[in-house]
DNA sequence: CCATCTAAAATGTATGGACAATTGAAGTCT
DNA sequence: AGACTTCAATTGTCCATACATTTTAGATGG
C-alpha cells in the first residue's frame, strides 16, 4: 500500500555541520537548517525521484518517526511543508496522499476582491439605459456560451466618470431571469452588479472568467460614447460563476480603444515566498 | 506597544456545546470546532474590529496563553491560521505583525509557467523577419514605459500555426541590448523568447505584466496577416521583469480581432480552500 | 555621543505524552 | 448476500517542557 520502499528505503537525515556551542539537552542534531526542513527536503526528493509516486500514500507518521528518528511534532511539521506546497494532501484516517511532483504555481495573480479586476476608478458611475428580458439568438448564445433560446435579463447602460463626466464604456449585463429583479435596485449607483446580486440573493461567486477581444463599435454605441463610428474597441466579457458552477451573470463592456487598456500583473512565487527556499 | 487593549481586552473562548462522551483528561473544553480555530476566529474578529489595528503587533504568545488559557502549541496553531490567511506576519524576535484586515486573495489565477499565459498552441512557430538595434522615440518610449532615447534590440516576426499555416499574430520583441544576441539563436523554433533569454543569460523572471489594448492594423501588418487593412486588432504587450526588477524584454503582439481572444480565469480561494471555512 | 555589551522579550525548533475523530477493512450476524 | 459491528491504522487536537535564535531596548563604558 505504500508505493514501493519497504525496508531498503532511505536513511535518517544526517548533516555533520558545525558543532553547536551551547550544547543543548542531549543529541538534538545541531545544524543550521532545521530538522523538519531536512526531513521535508528528503521526502520531497523521494517524491520527485518516484519513490513515492503520485497517487500513493506516504509512510504514516509513526513510520516516519522511526525512519527519521524524530518526534511526531517534527515529522508533522515536515509534512506540513509539503502540504503547504500543495504536493500532498493529508486526510485523517487515511494517510498522506501524494498529489503532485511539482510545487503548484510559479506565477500568481491575486486579487482581494473581484472589483480589483475592473480597475475602474471609484468615481465611476453606472447609468442604466434599458433593461429587458430577451431570448438568446444564435450569435448571442455564442458570445455568452449558452444555448440558443436561453432566457436572460439584459441590462444596458453606460459607465461614466462622474455624473456628467466622460463615458468609459458601454455595458451590457446579462443576468439569469431569477436574478433579473436586480435591475430595479441599481439606481445609478457605482456598485458593480455582481456584488449586488451576491448580496441580494446570497449568491457566492466561485469563479470569474474574463475574455478580451477587439472589435469595432457599432454606430449606436459609438455615438453614445462620443467617438467616431467604426473606431476600434476593446471588449471585456466577464462570466460570473456562482454556487454549483452556474453562470448567473455575464457582463460585456465595450471600451473605446483610444483611452482604455487592460493591465494585469503576475509575480513569481506565491504569498511571501519567504517560507521555503528549497533549491530552485 | 500592543496597540490598544491592556486589561479590558477580551475573554477566554468559551463554547458550552455538547458534552464529550469519553471524558478526556481534565477539562479540555470539548467542542466540535477545535480550540485553535476558536482562538484564531477570536483573534480574527479582534483584527477586523480594530482591536488590533494594521501595523501593530498582536499580543505575544505567552500573553495569549494566559488570555485564552491554552497551551503554546495551540496558540501557535491559531496564529498559523492567521498567517496562512496572510493577515499577519510572524517575525522571530519581534512579534506578530498585523498586515491586513482581509484575507489576502479572494480570487487567484495561477500558472505554473509563464508559457501558460500565452496559450498559443504548441504547434505554433515563430518566423523571424527582421532584427535591428533601435533607439526608442517618444511614441515607442510611451509604449514600452522607458525613456526616449533608450536602446533596444527589436526582433520582429510572425507567429504562425505550423510551418505554412495561418498567421496568428505579428510580434515585435524588444530586448535590452545586453541580451540582443538572442536574435541569432531563435532559428524558427517555437520556444518563447523570454525562455531562451532566461536560459542563455541565466536571467530569472520575477514578474510579468500584461497589457491589452485594441487598435487597428497598419497596412503592412494587415497584409502579412492576410486581413483587410484597417481592421481591428487585439494588441498584447508583455513586460518581463528579471532580477532586481529590471525589464529585460517587452513583447508586443498584434492579433487580428476576428480570430483571437484572450481569456483567463480566476477562482475563489487559493490552494485547496479546504483548510478553513470561517464564515465568508 | 557613540559604540558595545547585556538582558529581556519574542518567535522558532524540538521532544515527550495523551486522547479524539475518521477511515477502511475485516469480521459477524441475519 | 447484505447489513451491521468491531477494530486497527492514521491523522487531528491538545498539553507540558526545554532550549535556540533573533530582535530590540536599555545599561555600560569609553
Amino acid at each position: 500500500m505504500y508505493g514501493q520502499l519497504k525496508s531498503g528505503g532511505f536513511r535518517p537525515v544526517m548533516q555533520a555541520d558545525q558543532a553547536k556551542k551551547g550544547g543543548g539537552k542531549d543529541s538534538q542534531a545541531g545544524s543550521r537548517i532545521p530538522l523538519y526542513r531536512q526531513i521535508s527536503d528528503n521526502l520531497l526528493a523521494g517524491i520527485r525521484e518516484g519513490k513515492f509516486p503520485v497517487g500513493t500514500f506516504l509512510p504514516g507518521e509513526l513510520d516516519l518517526i522511526d525512519r527519521f528518528e524524530a518526534s511526531r511534532h517534527t515529522i508533522r511539521e515536515a509534512l506540513r511543508v509539503l502540504e503547504d506546497m500543495g504536493l500532498v494532501k493529508r486526510q485523517r484516517g487515511r494517510g498522506t496522499l501524494v498529489l503532485s511532483t511539482e510545487a503548484s504555481p510559479a506565477f500568481v495573480q491575486m486579487v482581494r476582491s473581484p472589483s480589483e479586476l475592473f480597475s475602474y476608478p471609484d468615481s465611476s458611475l453606472f447609468r442604466l439605459l434599458s433593461d429587458d428580458r430577451i431570448e438568446a439568438d444564435k450569435a448571442l448564445a455564442r458570445e455568452l456560451g449558452c444555448q440558443a433560446g436561453d432566457e436572460w435579463v439584459r441590462i444596458s447602460g453606460l459607465r461614466t466618470l462622474g455624473p456628467e463626466g466622460l463615458p468609459i464604456c458601454w455595458a451590457d449585463v446579462y443576468v439569469i431571469p431569477e436574478y433579473g429583479s436586480i435591475a430595479q435596485r441599481l439606481g445609478g449607483g457605482s456598485r458593480p452588479v455582481y456584488e449586488m446580486i451576491a448580496e441580494t440573493f446570497k449568491e457566492s461567486i466561485e469563479n470569474i472568467t474574463i475574455r478580451l477581444t477587439a472589435g469595432v463599435l457599432s454606430e449606436q454605441k459609438a455615438e453614445v460614447l462620443g467617438v467616431e463610428a467604426g473606431s476600434p474597441s476593446l471588449s471585456v466579457s466577464r462570466f460570473y460563476q456562482g454556487r454549483g458552477g452556474r453562470i448567473f451573470e455575464v457582463s460585456i463592456s465595450e471600451h473605446p480603444a483610444s483611452n482604455f487598456s487592460y493591465t494585469f500583473e503576475f509575480t513569481r512565487g506565491w504569498q511571501t515566498a519567504d517560507h521555503w527556499s528549497w533549491s530552485n
